[in-house]
Parts: structure tokens; sequence; C-alpha cells
DNA sequence: AAATGATACAACCGCCGGCGT
DNA sequence: TACGCCGGCGGTTGTATCATT
């Protein structure tokens, strides 16, 4: 890890520090008057805050630049200490042991760094989101997914255990707690264009599936590279930002066909006929792409607002149909993508659940809300071009309209598994670590993912899929 | 050697929940 | 119950450093 040049020249204020420090020049200071500093601290405040804290404890920041002078608010105080100062703290890089454990941790918790860096002794959340935002960036870049199979694997057997034994055995308890709240704040997506000829079908509820985990999983790592980090807001309106087309020209990367309700559907992939296409068999990518539009800063997603769409928060989904042999290579851009931005009261018995935002989800919240997604009425996508069933505008709450066979759900089903794309779809959120030499490249593991995946969740579909098509 | 881009890291900001009044 | 304060958390930004051209 490298050292910066405060920490190396930690006694030496900087010219521009002695100059003119960085203060709350919005604040105008705290109540008392007092301008309160911000920017980089030199190490004559770390002395006074490592005193405070020794004579008082931690806690009770505010009261910091009340007893110690130090001319910094409760907030940075605290997160200096925590950071930096406070005792047991590891630095330097991390171990591989280390990686490897964000990358589960992630997978399993989503962007829960405080609660990461608790099962890193001496690593801050800080630097856990560092870590993973530059890892991101880095797959991004190189196409790649993010998580290696094994991690799948693990993720997917641990969330089958939880839901076999509906206990909390293998999640986290607090993970499974938070299963129990509800929140349906997110845009349930309908993936569409999975497969050539193919697109999604109309799947019953999964009466099993934790609603919450899957909506958490939306806009995250299986889903896509984009970084959940963005804000909600923030992202729809980055989502409002132009990519270029191959002409030349700017376009958003999906556009709704139907802003009217139920009916509206969402095109991904920026850069490619937004239509789509039948022929690209390698249309659909899970990962991240050179070009994509979820290299914007990580974040996917464009729009074109509409009264009813403007608070709603666009997940990015990339769902590459890569083959299973195929670790380390990059994922063919292209997207078809078709998303509900109507967040509609889930069905009671969706379970409740902790359910942060999506933005926080890992890749078993997104195993979990995939194949919710892909099993919600309300997830259908609009697009003619398709096989795909439809909602029409009158029928988003209580019904649907089912424009395909059930011989055709029955095929799709079985082609492309219960997740609604072929299963090796979600290994390529899982990506090999080279510098391990780890199996993330065995054959066995993805199969035995597959298998794993296939087996447990085919029947369900079925069964759930002949139950709604009885409806 | 300079310019540019990428990376790593520190720090700030806004939001939210808990808690006390 | 409402309100304000405080601390924690996640997201974002700014900047120093390194690598590449």
């Amino acid at each position: 890890m490298r050292h910066t040049k405060i920490e190396i020249e930690d006694n030496i204020p900087s010219k521009d520090q002695i100059l003119s420090p960085l203060v709350d020049e919005d604040s105008g200071g705290n109540a008392n008057g007092i301008v309160l500093k911000k920017g980089p601290w030199t190490s004559a405040e770390d002395e006074i805050l490592i005193e405070y804290v020794k004579k008082h404890g931690e806690g009770n920041w505010n009261a910091v630049q009340k007893h110690s002078g130090l001319s910094r608010c409760g907030k940075s105080c605290r997160l200096r200490w925590a950071n930096h100062l406070r005792p047991n703290l590891k630095k330097g890089a991390f171990t591989e042991e280390e990686e490897h454990l964000i990358i589960e941790l992630h997978a399993k918790m989503g962007n829960k760094w405080a609660r990461m860096a608790a099962h890193l002794p001496g690593r801050t959340d800080n630097e856990i989101k560092n870590y993973w935002n530059t890892r991101i960036k880095r797959r991004q870049r190189a196409g790649l997914p993010l998580y290696p199979p094994d991690v799948c694997l693990r993720t997917w057997q641990a969330l089958q255990q939880t839901q076999d034994t509906g206990g909390s055995n293998v999640v986290d308890k607090d993970r499974h707690d938070l299963l129990r709240t509800n929140s349906y704040d997110i845009p349930d997506v309908m993936f569409h264009s999975l497969k050539p000829n193919n697109t999604l079908s109309y799947m019953s509820e999964l009466p099993d599936i934790s609603s919450c985990m899957m909506k958490r999983g939306l806009d995250s790592s299986l889903c896509s590279f984009m970084p959940s980090t963005m804000h909600r807001q923030k992202r729809f309106r980055e989502s409002a930002s132009l990519f270029p087309s191959p002409d030349g020209s700017v376009k958003a990367p999906y556009q709704f066909e139907d802003n009217s309700y139920g009916q509206v559907t969402q095109s991904y992939g920026s850069p490619f006929p937004l239509e789509s296409n039948p022929t690209n068999k390698n249309a659909m990518s899970f990962g991240s792409f050179e070009g994509s539009h979820s290299l914007t800063n990580g974040n996917s997603s464009a729009s074109q607002h509409s009264k009813e769409t403007e608070k709603l928060e666009l997940p990015s989904l990339q769902y590459p149909e890569t083959d299973l042999s195929s670790w380390d290579t990059p994922i063919q851009p292209s997207i078809f993508e078709s998303v509900d931005p109507f967040i509609q009261s889930p069905p009671t018995f969706m379970l409740g659940s902790d359910c942060p935002s999506p933005r926080h989800s890992g890749l078993l919240e997104a195993l979990i809300y995939e194949s919710k997604t892909l099993g919600c009425p309300k997830n259908h996508p609009s697009d003619k071009n398709s096989n795909s069933y439809s909602v029409t505008p009158g029928d988003v709450t209580d019904s649907y309209n089912l424009t395909a066979s059930k011989t055709e759900i029955d095929d799709y089903t079985e082609a492309i598994s219960p997740f609604g794309h072929s299963t090796s779809s979600l290994f390529s959120e899982c990506t090999p670590i080279s510098a391990t030499g780890s199996s993330y490249e065995d054959p066995a593991l993805t199969e035995a993912f597959s298998d794993t995946f296939q087996s447990s969740f085919s029947p369900r579909f079925h069964d759930g899929l002949h139950q709604m098509l009885k409806v």
C-alpha cells in the first residue's frame, strides 16, 4: 500500500495548508463560530485527537473540538480515528486471503463495507470499499466479470442451504434478519432477448425466495458491473447521460417503448441496436464490457425521463451468455433488457426483508433476485420483437397478458435454466483470479454449479409457470 | 522529459436510524 | 409524537503517485 505524501510528511503541514487552511467555508464554522478545518489531517491534529481519545475514549466526537480545540467536525474526527489512528489498524496491501475474503463477503453481503470490515480485522470499511471499487473498475475495463466461479458456487449453495433450512445457518444471522423487512423500491426487471428467439417467459413466484434479496441483487454484481455505489437518484440522472451510437450521435442506452403503466420497456445496450436481434447469439452479456454503458463510471443505465419514471432508479443489467469455459474472455458487448420501472407492491407472500436498497446487493442477492425477478408477473417485457409476454397498461397489478403458449414457456425454462437465461450466465459474474491460480477455471466447478442451479430451480419454475397459466 | 491516463487512497457529503428530550 | 443531535454508513470526489506514451 502506498503511503501518501501526507503520511510521509506528516509532521510537515503542506504549504497550502499553512497558507490557506481548508476550512468549512460553507458553514462558516460551528455553532461557536469556530471555523472548522477540512482537508488532510496534519500530524499535530492527529496527536490532539489521539490524546483526546486516550483521555475520553471513543465517541462523543462532536465534543472533540470543544475539549481539545481541534478545529475539526465530529464526523471528521471519527473518520480519522477509525480509518487511521485507532490501534491495531493493518496497513499495507490486502493479502491474497483478504482479497478472497472480500470477494466472498461481497458476494454475500453486497456493499456492506462496514460489515465486511468486521470480518477483516485491522481493515477499515473505507479500505475495503476503495479496494472493491478499484477492482470493479479494473475488471470492467478488462471486460471481466466480478466473481470467481467458486464464489458463485458457494454463494449459491449457501442460498440453497438457507432456503432449505429456512434459517440462517449459512447466511449471517443479521443478514437473515435483513430478509425480514420489506422494501420494494426498485424497478423490477424483465430479462428478455436472453437468447436468440428466446425472451423471458412468465414465471410464477417462488414462494420460498426472499424477494428482498432479489431486489437487492438487481443492480449489482450479478446483474451488472455497474458499481452499486451510485446514488439512486444520481444514477438515474446519469442514466440519462448520452451514449454514442455507432453513427456518432448520442442516444440513451435504452429507451422506453412506452411509458405507460405496465408497459414500460427499456432496451439496454447503448452502442448496439436497441431492438433485440435474434441473430446476435452473444448479445447477452453479464459482465461489463468495453463500450458498454456500464463503463460510464461503472454505471449503466440511461434513460429518458418520464413523469412516472423520474423517481425511479434504473438498474443496469447485463446478462452475458458467456461460455463457462471462457472465464477470462472478455464478454461480448450487448444487452437487451427491459425494465419495468414501476414499482408495485409485491405479493404479500413475498418475504419481507432487510432489503437495504438493491444497490447494496451482492451475488447472493443477485442470484435470488434474478430468479425472483423472472418469477414476477409484473416483469414483463413488452418487446414486440421478442416472444416475451407483455403486460398491458391495465393489467399491472392483477393480471397479465400471456402471449406465449405454455409450450413455449416449457421450452424456455428448460432451455435456459430457471433464471431465464442460460445458467452459464451466472458464471460470467464469476471470474478467475489468475494470480492465485485457483480453481476458478475448473470446468468441473462451473458444471457443478450449473447442475446445482438447474436441479434446484427448474421444478419450481415449472410448477409456478403451470400454476400461473391457470390464471 | 513532458503529457496523459490509471490507480490508490484520504476525506467529505448526504442520508438514515437510534436515542434522548 | 415530534424534534434535534449524534454516530454510522455508503457514495462520491479530490489528489498524490505511478505507469505509459
